[in-house]
DNA sequence: TCATTACTTGACTGCACAGTCAAGAACCGT
DNA sequence: ACGGTTCTTGACTGTGCAGTCAAGTAATGA
């Protein structure tokens, strides 16, 4: 099921390899890592044989593109958080800058969202996520800004809630989506 | 394309049509609206045909049986609510019963959904729940209990996200679900 | 340059569903 | 009990995608 390695690929196996990457790199951001392999096929110029010789299927050729997908966009994030003094802030800021972020890349959503449980550096990336916000969310509790009874659990199934909205928001604007993220935020303060 | 219908049925064709329509009921209640017509047929015990000839497709089906579907579902939440002085108890145990009923009945869902623009009495319902709900807005912000830069779209845009959500729910609790809806409702207070 | 092996192709199967229609079955009034 | 009409059936077409594989093609190294 998985992808040969022979130390070394043949020339046109080598060139067909990074065509498909960077056709999947293109389609992938695009339009989530559901899209079916024939586009990508078509994309890179190949039959979807190729794809499935080279790489084994979708979990493989997940796997060979997911690092690249996504993991500047969260480290950027947290780069940006950390710049932030105020728990409160830092907390609200990444949540925001999150859920931006999965309606801007619907691969980095579909990350989030677990879409495929058994890929290793999928899941590696959305649990990265996971905790640095709760780490987030412990300072914030500590500092008393953020609702106590609020849990990282709860935390990531109001990240799982938004990737499922900004999945199905196809032609909904931003604006009204970010919008909504202000109410959503302003409740999971503490106080009345 | 719509169905036929001459003064009288056939014993037959009347005997079909009802079950039919029990059938749609209790599949569409279970599964929602776009349930496949296979299997609405398979319960029935009739053949696909006979559904397209007597209803003409699904939007004609789903006319037929929308009301009882989700009439009385909403109804009984609006009388419910009615029994409430408070604006503030009134408002939030509206949305909270809305977005339950969204997670428990599946057609109803779809009906808030918008799932068939086409469909008047589905558009009807949708409307109905929706207007009640921004008159409760209305008098909950003019006692002051409720943020007042929330207006009656976003109202049903969040109806519309808590819907998205429970259909993505499957195979999550009903407490989890439920939990979340208390964080939103907080952040659409007024103060803090 | 040629045999060997790696690689690619596209046609194939399989699945699930929408929607259609000619042929046959069931009903109803006389 | 039969003719005319209504109704039902199920096989058919069409769509779109997953995944497979025998046969053909192209790089390689001796």
């Amino acid at each position: 099921m998985s992808a040969p390695s022979p130390q070394r690929l043949r020339a046109d196996a080598r060139r067909n390899r990074d065509g498909i990457r960077r056709a999947a790199l293109d389609v992938f951001r695009v339009r989530g890592l559901a899209t079916s392999l024939e586009e990508v096929a078509r994309v890179a110029g190949v039959s979807k044989g190729t794809i499935y010789h080279r790489f084994g299927g979708r979990p493989g050729l997940i796997d060979a593109v997911v690092d690249d997908l996504v993991g500047d966009r969260i480290a950027e994030i947290i780069a940006d958080v950390e710049s932030l003094a105020d728990p409160l802030a830092r907390f609200e800021t990444y949540l925001r800058q999150i859920w931006l972020l999965q309606f801007d890349e619907p691969a980095v959503n579909d990350v989030l969202l677990q879409l495929m449980p058994e890929s290793r550096p999928s899941t590696a990336h959305c649990e990265q996520a996971s905790q640095f916000a709760q780490r987030l969310l412990a300072d914030a509790q500590a500092a008393g800004s953020v609702r106590d009874d609020l849990t990282g659990e709860d935390l990531y199934q109001l990240i799982w809630e938004r990737g499922i909205i900004a999945r199905a928001c196809d032609q909904q604007s931003r604006d009204s989506y970010e919008r909504r993220l202000g109410f959503v935020l302003h409740g999971l303060r503490s106080g009345v």
